[in-house]
RNA sequence: GGGCCCGUAGCUCAGUUGGAUAGAGCGUCUGGCUUCGAACCAGCAGGUCGGGGGUUCGAGUCCCUCCGGGCCCGCCA
């Protein structure tokens, strides 16, 4: 409600000032830095300054008294050396917010792809790819809050070198059949096998350089699609993705489509775009020097300065010498499907069937008898990928300018974060050797070929069991499977808000005592805020009394009540959750609607210290502070479950 | 050598896109449980916003420069 009044009052100063001083400049609305100044300020004074020759704070008072009434606001003051604050009339807000029929949002028009998690397929989860999957997630849940139709896809490479790496390990190192392998995959947490054996491959490398060969003739094999380690190969991804999903899920993220770099190849999508990158000349055959043989993007096409005139050897290898696609290739190719630029589908077969219904659907290159729904052909594409990739992003964007697709150029975003590294003291917690010189460093890298990492599911398993310990001993006579349910939401909601406090683009030095805290700034602070206001509500319904009548509470009424500042306030921050949307889509920072979350939490966490409700004597104050609790309650819980993904339990 | 990011309280981080007296959490210290359960609340202390220039009514925020740290720049992905 509070970004609509900001937009309508947007509104009307532009029209007068249009109309009296013929300025037309966009209008600024802040909120003041003291909540005592009101709900909102103008800083408009300022600028008109210098157009007037006067001082602002004779222009502010000018405003003050010439400009019309506003329906809703009380009053309007000049204020500082300038400013124009505006106080809304705080019964009539709170009416609209207690009237306000849940408006169905129109929906806006064309379709937002958002690809995250695209976790190799060799190997376990780990808290880096955590970070990415809760952002995407998050940003997915923001997006259709506001009214967008979203599509998330999550990327398989499942022919590259990470999983060649593991078969190398199972065919090579450990002499495993097809059959063998079988067997391993129907044991419990094959992704943790293969996060061992993975390092133990590139360990072998690094010792029998000649294993190379094992890990080329391995590839060979998978891009061919024949023979025994082919099929290890499909064997080892499908059932990593398994694992992956498995616990995606547990952090309730779920999928639309599964592309595969296989399909890319088999259905000839990489070609295609081939014929068009030649064709129209955005890559070309480099004759000689280093690159000699290989198809290469000009270095031009994506560095803003060029130093070299021809620089050959700054251009990016797109076809490799012996005739292979690069990774890059293929995403330009895959980059190009998303906005249904090739002329080509993949087909789709069912993945699996989500608790909740949802179907998540895996890319194939033959046709299966099931209709899918309609994938790809988005209007804007956004990519869930560490800062660390943004050199190859901005390749894969230019590839699509030189193709003159200037216009998905535009609305392909990465959207980058920053990797999460570990603090020295986890790591020594976690038996991870370090030398001296990392010791002193404010973090250090994690490491898949070396197997350095915190696992996602080891994480999740740990704050389960210390949530589930703090259950135990505030809910001893619930039922354990109860308790363990209550633990396993606290366990999600602390994981996701850590992950999400953080803006983009901070290095998380990840800390495990720091994660698994549940005080402060934390996901288990904010659910305890809801769980609050819901033991209020549960606490009427034991007592045998049920919700008052809220129609009781007139325009009167609620100014009356709302002149305890605290009243006001509470109420404003709850009602600003769309307007914390609206800036966090628009700053693209899914942590914005974390601490607002928080902030929110704060504010009734202080009011409920300091206004027993149940016991207030004043029925009229206490029909208020009731509709306050439920008001307070519908909009902490629409954000924390629908928009950031955490669910608040029953109790805690 | 080129590109990107970071530097704000003892520690970890925010800072509404240039606005009023720079804010949270943790930690330290002090106080508050008669159950709407304290995973909470209240209070104290803590800052030349890395340094130096500049732009203007106004800079933590924009520009230049220097210092310190990180990440990329492969016919790996």
């Amino acid at each position: 409600m509070f970004h609509l009044i900001e937009q309508k009052l947007r509104q009307h100063f532009a029209a007068f000032l249009s109309s009296a001083y013929s300025n037309d400049a966009a209008i600024v609305v802040e909120q003041p830095k003291q909540s005592s100044f009101g709900e909102f300020a103008l800083p408009v004074a300022f600028s008109l300054a210098r157009q007037l020759r006067k001082a602002p704070r004779a222009i502010a008072e000018e405003l003050a008294s010439k400009i019309p009434a506003i329906e809703g606001v009380a009053a309007l003051e000049a204020a500082g050396n300038g400013y124009l604050n505006v106080r809304l009339d705080r019964g009539h807000y709170a009416s609209l917010l207690l009237h306000a029929a849940a408006s169905s949002q129109a929906q806006a028009p064309g379709k937002v792809i958002v690809e995250h998690t695209n976790i190799n397929p060799n190997k376990a989860a780990h808290i880096g790819h955590l970070r990415n999957s809760v952002l995407g997630d998050t940003f997915v849940r923001m997006l259709r809050a506001s009214g967008r139709q979203v599509e998330v896809q999550n990327y398989i490479d499942n022919t590259g070198v990470q999983v060649a790496d593991v078969v190398v390990g199972f065919h090579y190192l450990e002499k495993k059949s097809p059959a063998d392998v079988a067997a391993l995959i129907s044991q419990p947490r094959f992704d943790y096998y293969c996060w061992d054996l993975y390092a133990r491959t590139s360990q072998y490398y690094g010792s029998h350089p000649e294993a190379v060969q094992w890990r080329r003739d391995t590839l060979h094999s998978i891009e061919h699609g024949e023979g025994e380690i082919a099929e290890l190969a499909h064997m080892v991804a499908d059932a990593i993705v398994e694992c992956h999903l498995n616990t995606m899920l547990r952090l309730g993220i779920v999928y639309d489509v599964l592309p595969r770099e296989s399909e890319i190849l088999h259905l000839k999508f990489w070609a295609k775009a081939f014929d068009q990158l030649k064709e129209r000349q955005a890559i070309y055959f480099v004759e000689d020097g280093k690159n000699k043989g290989c198809w290469v993007m000009a270095a031009a096409h994506f560095r803003d300065a060029v130093t070299g005139d021809e620089g050959d050897d700054d251009a990016k290898v797109i076809v490799r010498s012996n005739g292979t696609v690069t990774y890059v290739g293929k995403d330009i190719a895959y980059q190009m499907w998303k906005f249904g630029l090739l002329g080509l589908d993949f087909h789709y077969k069912p993945l699996r069937a989500y608790p909740n219904g949802h179907q998540a659907w895996v890319a194939t290159d033959e046709a299966c008898d099931l209709p899918a729904p309609a994938f790809g052909r988005g209007s804007e594409v956004y990519n869930v990928i560490d800062s660390r990739q943004s050199y190859l992003q901005d390749v894969v964007v230019a590839g699509l300018r030189a193709l003159n697709y200037e216009q998905q150029a535009d609305r392909s975003i990465h959207f980058s974060y920053e990797m999460v590294a570990l603090s020295p003291r986890t790591c020594v917690e976690l038996g991870i050797p370090l030398s001296e010189e990392d010791k002193k460093r404010p973090y250090v890298e994690v490491s898949g070929r070396k197997g350095l990492g915190v696992k996602a599911d080891d994480l999740i398993d740990k704050l389960i069991e210390k949530a589930k310990a703090e259950v135990d001993s505030r809910h001893p006579g619930k039922a354990e499977d109860e308790r363990t349910r209550v633990a396993t939401q606290i366990a999600i909601g602390s994981l996701r808000y850590f992950l999400l406090k953080f803006t983009r683009n901070t290095v998380i030095a990840f800390d495990l005592q720091e994660a698994l805290s549940f005080e402060g700034e934390t996901g288990p602070y904010v659910q305890y805020a809801a769980v609050r206001a819901r033991n209020i509500l549960r606490k009427l319904a034991e007592r045998g009394e049920t919700l008052p009548d809220f129609s009781t509470l007139t325009p009167e009424v609620l100014r009356r009540q709302l002149a305890a500042e605290d009243f006001w306030q509470l109420l404003l921050a709850a009602s600003k959750s769309g307007a914390a949307l609206d800036s966090a889509l628009s700053a693209g920072e899914p942590s914005h609607m974390a601490r607002y979350a928080f902030q929110l939490a704060q504010a009734f966490n202080a009011f409920y210290h300091d206004y027993p409700i149940l016991a207030e004597e004043n029925p009229e104050k206490r029909t208020f502070l009731l509709w306050l609790a439920v008001y307070f309650k519908e909009q902490l819980d629409h954000t924390l479950e629908h928009t950031l993904g955490i669910p608040v339990p029953d109790y805690m």
